[in-house]
Parts: C-alpha cells; structure tokens; sequence
DNA sequence: ATGAAAGCGCTAACAC
DNA sequence: GTGTTAGCGCTTTCAT
C-alpha cells in the first residue's frame, strides 16, 4: 500500500504551517481567503484526505453509532436498521450492527465503547451484550432504546402503543364474531410481548371472555415457532377459531402450518400478524396486520440520538408513534 | 464521561515505564516473569482496557472489515452476512455494513478506507460506491468477493456453479414434460443473472427448445418484481407452464401473484426459486428452489479476507461452493 | 530485560 | 491571521 498524503504533504505544498491546513479545512472562516485558496487547491493536488482514526482521537469523536440488534435476520429489525442508517448517513454518521446473541463479542463492543470508537448506540432490545445499568451510563455514550423496553435504565424509548394496538386487534376479532381467540406470544421475559399479551387479555376481558391459559402459547419470532405454535393450539380439545401472533414471521409459519394441517384461512381460523414487513402483502392470504411504522421507528430513535450527540439532554421516557390495524385477507368471521 | 485509565498509569502503579508496560501486554515473552506478573496485576487493578483506536493507529489495522451490501433487505444477504459476521468475531474483527444503494455514502466509504479504519473489504456485489479497479487496489486494503462476480477487479471470489444450477432446475423442468419453460432474471447488468440466465438458455437448446425473448422477464430481487414478471409472462399469449426464478423472494412474489390470478401452482404453473432462503419451507406449496450455502458463502469469504490479512497471497478466482436442486412443492408435471 | 525518547497525524492552546 | 509547540495513548527503535 503507498503511503497516503498527510496533512505535512499539504502544508509543504502550500508552504504553510500544519495547524494553518487544519483551520483552513476545519473552520475556513480563521484563515485568510487567499490562504484558504492555496490551501485548498494543495490538497487536492496531494490527493489529501483526513485521517479520520486521528481525527477521531483528537476530537473525542468516530461518528459512528452501534445498533444493538436481537436478531438480524428478522425482516422487522431490517425494516428499523435501514430507517436508522439512513438517518444516520444523512447527517455523517456511519452504522456498526451488532448482534447481541452473539456470545463472544462483549468485549468487542466493550472495548469500542471504551476506546470511543463509537459516539452513541440504538439498542433494539434490552438483551445487551454489556453492563449499561444506571450507574455506568455515566461511562458510557448516549444511548436511545427503540421496539423494546427497558424501564430500568431510563431511556429515551421510541416505539408504539402495543397494548392499545393489540387490543384493538383482538377487538377486531372479537367483533367478526370470534370468542376462541388464541395468541402466539413473543418470549415471555420481554416487555414487548407483556404488553402485547396484557392488550390481548384486556380486550378479552372487556368482551366477557374468560383467559385461557392454554390459548397462549410461546415462541420467539422464528417462522418456525409460528409453525409449531398452531400445531400446538389446533390440537387442543377446544381449539381457536383466531390466533393473533407477536410479530408477522410467527404468523407467516402459523400460516403455513395451517394449511399442511389443511385448514383454509380465514374461513377455517382467522390470523394476525404484527408488524407490517414487506412479506406480508404476498402471502395467501395476505395477512392482516398490526402495521407498525417500521422505518420510522428506527428515524426517530437515530433523530433522537442525534439530538443527544449535539448536546441537547437526553428526553427519558416514551416517543409514541402511531400503529394502525391493516385488514387484510387472513381473518374473517369464524364459521357458525 | 469518566476517564478511563491509561497506560501510563498502569506503569506507574507497576513501578516501570510505558514501554514495559506495552511490551509486557503485547509480547509477553520479552519481558522477565516477575515484571510481566507486577505489570498484568496493576493493569487488573486499575482496569486497564488498550485504546483500541492508537493502537490501530500504531499497528496500522482496525480489526473492522467493511461488507459492501447491494440489499440490506434481501434475506438471501442477511443469511451472508451472518456467515461473515461470525467468522469475523470469531476471529477478533468487527463487521460494518455498507448498503451500496446509498448514495451518500461514497465519501464515508472512502474515508474510512483511506483512513485505514478497515482492514480489508467483502464485496457482495460488484456496483461499488468507490473505484476498485486494478490500478487503484494497490492503494485499497485487501478486498474478496461473494456470490457476485467482477472480473475486471481480479479479486478471489466465492460462489457456487450458476450456470450449472440453473441448467439443471430447467433440465429438470424438462424432465417433468415442460415445454415453455420462463425465467424471471435478475439485472441485465449483472453477472450472476447472465451465468444463470446462461444455464437456462443452454438448457433449453440441450432439450431442443428454441429460446422465446418474450419468456425473458428482468426483475430487481423483490417480491414486487416477481408479482409483475409473473403477471407479464402469464398474459403472453402462449403463456409459460413453468417459470425459473433468479431468487428466492422473487419466486414467492410470482407465487403470491400467481394465486391471486386463481392458478394452482404446481398443477397450473411450476416456480423454481434460486437461494433457498429459510421462507420457502413456509410459503404454500413449499418452493423447490435452488439451494446455495449462503452461510458458508459468507464463512468462506471471510475465511479468504483472513488470509490475506495474516499476510498471504491473495488466490485471486474463484472458489467454488455446492449447490443443489431442493425439489419441494412448487414444481409437477404440466397438466396434458 | 528495561527505560528514554521519538513519533504516528492531527488539533488546540498560546504566542506573535 | 498565522506559526510554534505541546500533546492524544500507544508502539518501537535505540540505548543501556
């Protein structure tokens, strides 16, 4: 590799100082126009690029910011990732994904965070791959949660109303004329699903119908925990005639798992997806769905950290985006 | 923020200089027991962690590869990518991701290379948002491409056999008494989609079939773009009994349009998909598809980069991976 | 085996 | 407005 122009190549070049290169590329305004002009017209002539490793270093600064992800093969999390990189690039900031179910990498993360390698993170769950208790906040960069919660570490948090947007689902159902309503939930240690679950049997509730315990079942958004939730649910003595799901993937694999048992949906049992991920619009059925604003999500909470990355003090507590019920062809009146 | 301990009080703390400290943590064997001892236990007690950004600085490496992406939201991608990203951490190194559809980014990009904040480069596709060509590479940390090809650059690549593969998913249509066999192509512009599209034409001139321009549909990788190929080709008025599909997700958008059509796939209409990504075993029927090692893909890739980070030649060409026609649901015979 | 010191490329006082 | 200089935290000669 030949060497790269430095900051020294420019200022022979311009038969200046090295603190003059660096004004007149940092703050053009202290340097004199004419000395602004050599300086310029140097540099690209060395082919000068900053050495953003030593910038960094200097400033306190890498612009760029680490996503915590839960699972990145989750088309929701893509959906939310491509809202936040945007953002980001939109304003110089570059994007490092980090899976936090991979086990090795905490003291990758730890260290970048130590080394200031990164100016602020998204956390998209509250399964975090380092300590980032109240008490450490203080060490470590600004940080904004978005989907998921995490009361504990007091967070700016962008996300919607899921209880209010599963009620309503489940609402919904129960007007087509459903009373067996089951529910495949996300894991049952996330705040996510406790609030999701909580507007399923709130809704319930309000309809006069009894839980059940067996009607909940648990998965942890794969396709396939979709897939063996249903087989799970259809055997039952007394089987649903509408499943609402945590998230769209469970739904497709409950879906799919319908029809290999030969049940025809909606006519059969009627389904509910959450999420809105591209996917959803070819299935057969189309599925209805909880939409969430995706892309949003992740905007916001990336505008939020930016926020923080300017100065402005951090907003702890909720950012409340609207979610929308999405009908489409996977629920209809249960047969009589 | 907190300052975090630095060399110079390890050294103090151990009672001997920075150097000691440095070559004590870097290269133990230079240094008596004792020192090493009193050196490791004031590092622990003062909690020391190197910053990692000087040393990359000093070293010149960063221990971050760059993964230029030409889809983000493509789940055939996501399955890569996690095959580098694994392997990466497994070896010490961070993964940033690039989406080469962001225009913004080519400045970034550069920057980081020049900067050196990446010690080398996978390339997923060959739309670069910087100049890779041979004479500039000298200058560019070291690069391997995956699934896509760019000869030109002479670069190692890793990739399966597409001409091959695609020659047998239509052989294989041919067999089952298909005569008007089309193909929903990937980017004219692309190699990958001209080696595939390759193994469909030789097939067909093998059975003796003459090629029909009209059956050649050109789609960007989306469900949408598989929706309208599928539309187009099925309102020829020779329509296709069978149609060969450049991706997975493109084959479940012709599949969902299809239905939406009322066409019974397989009985009316036969769909090969290309990637065997984890939705095909959910979508109804099930997709026979193409299946390639996406994970390895990804793995050998990374595996590759390693080497020649460690200093060995680059292998420039290709190495080349398995595939496999997975025949599942989507596929019979044409009806008589 | 260890320390002193130079320097990586750049920024930020501090002078002039 | 511009140059000089002192570092940033670490590695790496070069001495000892």
């Amino acid at each position: 590799m030949i060497s790269i122009a430095t900051m020294k190549d420019v200022a022979q070049m311009a038969g200046v100082s090295t603190a003059t290169v660096s004004r007149a590329l940092m703050n053009p305004e202290k340097v004199s126009a004419p000395t602004r002009l050599k300086v310029e017209q140097a540099a690209t002539s060395v082919g000068y690029s900053p050495h953003s490793l030593v910038r960094n270093l200097k400033r306190n600064e890498s612009h760029t910011i680490l996503v915590i992800v839960p699972n990145i093969s989750d088309p929701f999390f893509v959906e939310v990732i491509k809202g936040i990189e945007e953002t980001a690039a939109g304003h110089g900031y570059l994007v490092l994904l980090g899976d936090s179910t991979q086990q090795n990498q905490e003291k990758s993360f730890l260290n970048l965070i130590l080394a200031k390698q990164v100016d602020g993170m998204v956390l998209l769950g509250s399964n975090l791959p380092f300590d980032a208790s109240k008490d450490v906040q203080k060490n470590l960069p600004p940080m904004v949660m978005a989907n998921e919660f995490a009361s504990e570490l007091e967070l700016p948090t962008v996300h919607i109303d899921n209880l209010t947007a599963s009620f309503n689902a489940i609402h919904y159902l129960h007007q087509l004329g459903h009373q067996r309503i089951a529910c495949i939930c996300g894991p049952e240690n996330m705040h996510l699903s406790q609030y999701r679950k909580q507007g399923y049997i709130q809704a319930l509730q309000r309809s006069g119908i009894a839980i059940e315990e067996s009607y909940l079942f648990y998965g942890d958004f794969s396709y396939e925990a979709g897939a063996k939730g249903l087989s799970a649910l259809m055997s039952l003595p007394q089987p649903p005639t509408a499943i609402f799901c945590h998230s769209d993937v469970m739904a497709i694999g409950a879906l799919s798992q319908a029809k290999k048992l030969g049940l025809n949906v909606p006519l059969d049992l009627s389904i509910i997806g959450f999420d809105n991920i591209t996917l959803t619009q070819y299935s057969d059925p189309p599925l209805t769905t909880v939409a969430q604003p995706c892309y949003q999500i992740g905007q916001q909470a990336m505008l939020l950290l930016l926020k923080q990355l300017q100065g402005q003090a951090a907003q702890i507590g909720s950012l409340l985006l609207e979610s929308e019920l999405l009908i489409r062809g996977s629920t209809a009146a249960p047969r009589s």
